[in-house]
DNA sequence: TATATAGTTGCATGATTCTTTAAGTGTTTA
DNA sequence: TAAACACTTAAAGAATCATGCAACTATATA
């Protein structure tokens, strides 16, 4: 059912697959949101429970966890569990990265606009 | 009307102003389309006029250019026109360099989970 | 000035997504 | 085993987004 993608196929149309570029772009749903984004800058430092994400950002705990949930089926963190808390991660330090640097170019923008201190 | 952002302040939550993430996050929605992810490929290696695109990317003009649209007004492309053509560039390279950042991550996971040849 | 070319915009509508609320799991402790 | 804790899931309504089509604008050319 879960077909295989290759880095580089026939119906590519600039070295990279169909399939792959619909993926990524799935992906980059999970940035798309502000809560989710804050999600990731926090687990950035380390892995953090669903309960702290929740109470650090001020928003419900059942929300935290559907967008949880989301991050998880894309793949963007992983999970333990330790008696009754989950602690979350980050599975791959190159999503921090490319989260940074788009911030540094849209920060780069904003400055040359004087939209930014 | 269009409000200043800081890059740390008082809202924060980590060093990032809540502003910022906001922003960040509407920016992030530019990725989040198979269409726009392909765009900005095509982008990443120097500016193509709307037709270009459509051809390429075998998807009606309008499309594009709506997509196009989406893309100036979060500040991710720019434009410059020439007679009847209107030529599109990426307006940052860090844009590029943060999606390939990402894609890099994606396959790495990809590959673990062997879903990637 | 009329026509063609290149692109943009408005609008409708169908599909996704977000958030909240309430109920349900799994694990530990009394 | 009952209660408490930490979290997940389901369902529903509101909001947002994507796409196609038709009409519109800007530039160049006959």
């Amino acid at each position: 059912m879960s077909a295989v993608i290759k880095e580089t196929e026939s119906l590519e149309y600039d070295s990279v697959s169909v399939d792959l570029v619909t993926l990524h772009a799935a992906f980059c749903t999970i940035f798309s949101s502000p809560v989710r984004l804050q999600i990731m800058d926090l687990l950035a430092h380390g892995e953090a429970s669903v309960g702290a994400l929740a109470e650090r950002l001020n928003v419900p705990m059942a929300n935290i966890s559907q967008h949880l949930r989301l991050m998880r089926n894309q793949g963007a963190v992983s999970f333990r569990r330790e008696g009754k808390t989950i602690y979350y991660r980050v599975a791959n330090q190159k999503f921090i990265e490319g989260i940074m640097k788009v911030r540094e170019g849209l920060l780069e923008e904003l400055r040359k606009k004087g939209e930014v201190v």
